[in-house]
RNA sequence: GCAGGGGUUCCCGAGUGGCCAAAGGGAUCAGACUGUAAAUCUGACGCGCAAGCUUCGGUGGUUCGAAUCCACCCCCCUGCACCA
């Protein structure tokens, strides 16, 4: 049994993480009272959390932390829908086999954030699917649509460029989305006692609607409140590179990458992340900055951030792994790395080109690593080339070099006998490797 | 439809017969400096290791030689007219 922290939803707001709220003091009150049960939904749209699932995610934890039990939505049911949110065109709808997969899946990665072992407040895991399935149509339009206004629906902000701008528009499918997802909060109140739904800012109408009609179908005072879209000080999308979208999944995105992506954060968001996505107290976080501002030279911040989360996502295996690499790779150390750690970058960790003698023989080095990707053009190996900055497994190759691709990818100079890291850069890397 | 302006290498934008693979700026890549940062400076920036090859809306022509001149065509913008 637990105790109720009840400074939570005052770390929440240090941390920045509250965005909207519904009844403030009430929702404080009820908090600090007694242990309560919440929600937060995930949709199955891809077959692994990505990291804008991070925060809710991690939330739910908190919550888990202060002594509340966490119920994690896994949408079975409304991603067959899809949610027209803020979204700028109707979505493909996936088959019931795909989302259903999917389903499994993202139940085992947000499985890993939350305890299931922790008596009282233990966590759970459920599918909308279940109680939505056994609902026939008639029962959902007569019990659940009489209770919204569509005149209301209409004006809500989250689907007012679907409703207003013409050539894109809104299906009665997607429209109806916040009829189901008001439906789960109503119902997981009256499964279990569930009183506040948690989720990101584009949520605020769905889960109002829920608030809303858990008091008309079950009498019941519920809460929400919305956490804040992460952003970066740049304007750039958060959670995306050049190589696409950082996922939770290790076979998705590699921890190495996954660190790598953390510890780029630019310093006008490193102390904001910091307090997002880790549980360091607010006030260490707070001791991290005055540190970094009052020392010149490298702050510390990026690392703590790419440590924390990446222990967090891919426990002290993957950390340690992804330390490990980034480490042989910048020092330049390629020794350190250890067969497994290489297969791991075949992999997913960088990009991989297999040679062949034929190739070899035939091709210079500007051709070869252009054409793995590693430039443009091979002009660009061509300057590199010219200043020293092509390694292939730490040895330096000049112009001289470039027509004599066979010594370079040589049998004796391989790493584990088959494996090159070439790097053109400061930080291109792309593993080579011969059968 | 008439009159006028314009289409240049990723983007903006010079260039009106040879010295043009084409000024300048931006973006991008690399080097120095740094913190695997920012800013700054340097180099590269049609393709090619090279010899060389291919570009300036399209086609054809004039010329020893064309992004530049001529003809026709396509597209964009601006006035005017037509329609209403």
């Amino acid at each position: 049994m637990s105790t109720i922290d009840a400074g939570l939803l005052a770390d929440l707001q240090a941390r920045g993480l509250v965005n909207q709220m519904t009844g403030d003091e009430k929702l404080e009150q009820h908090l600090s009272e007694s242990s309560i049960t919440l929600y937060c939904g995930f949709d199955p749209t891809a077959d692994s959390l990505h990291i804008g699932s991070l925060v809710p995610l991690l939330t739910l934890k908190r919550f888990q932390d202060a002594g509340h039990k966490p119920i994690a939505l896994v949408g079975g049911a409304t991603g067959l829908i899809g949610d027209p949110s803020f979204k700028a065109q109707e979505r493909q709808l996936n088959t019931p086999d795909i989302v259903s997969g999917w389903v499994d899946k993202l139940k085992q990665q947000v499985s890993r954030f939350i305890d299931f072992q922790s008596g009282e407040n233990s966590a759970e895991v459920v599918n909308n699917l279940d109680w939505c399935s056994e609902m026939s149509a008639l029962d959902f339009l007569r019990d659940v649509g009489k209770h919204f206004s569509v005149n209301n629906m209409i004006n809500k902000e989250s689907v007012k460029q679907r409703i207003d701008r013409e050539g894109s528009g809104i299906s009665f499918t997607e429209f109806s989305y916040m009829l189901l997802q008001s439906f789960d909060f109503a119902e997981l109140y009256a499964r279990h006692n569930c009183t506040l739904q948690i989720g990101g800012s584009d949520q605020w109408g769905n889960i109002v609607g829920g608030v809303e009609l858990t008091r008309k179908m079950k009498s019941g005072h519920v809460f929400g409140l919305t956490l804040p879209l992460v952003t970066k000080s740049d304007g750039t999308k958060f959670g995306k590179t050049e190589s696409g979208t950082i996922w939770l999944d290790e076979s998705k995105t590699s921890p190495y990458a996954f660190y790598q992506f953390w510890l780029g954060t630019a310093d006008a968001d490193v102390y904001k992340f910091l307090k997002y996505f880790t549980f360091l107290p607010v006030n260490q976080i707070d001791d991290i900055q005055a540190q970094d501002e009052s020392t010149s030279g490298r702050p510390q911040a990026q690392s703590v951030l790419a440590a924390e989360v990446t222990g967090l996502i891919h426990g002290q295996d993957g950390l340690d792994a992804a330390k490990r690499i980034t480490d042989s790779l910048f020092s330049g150390s390629l020794e350190q790395l250890s067969e497994s750690d290489l297969e791991q970058l075949q992999l997913d960790g960088l990009p991989f080109t297999s040679l062949d003698e034929v190739e070899l023989s035939e091709k210079p080095l500007t051709t070869l690593l252009s054409e793995s990707g590693m430039t443009k053009a091979a002009r660009e190996v061509k300057d590199a080339l010219g200043r020293s900055a092509v390694l292939i497994n730490g040895v330096v190759k000049s112009m001289e070099d470039n027509m004599k691709a066979p010594e370079c990818f040589s049998r004796e100079t391989a790493l584990f006998g088959r494996f090159y890291i070439v790097r053109l850069g400061k930080k291109k890397y792309h593993l080579f490797g011969r059968g």
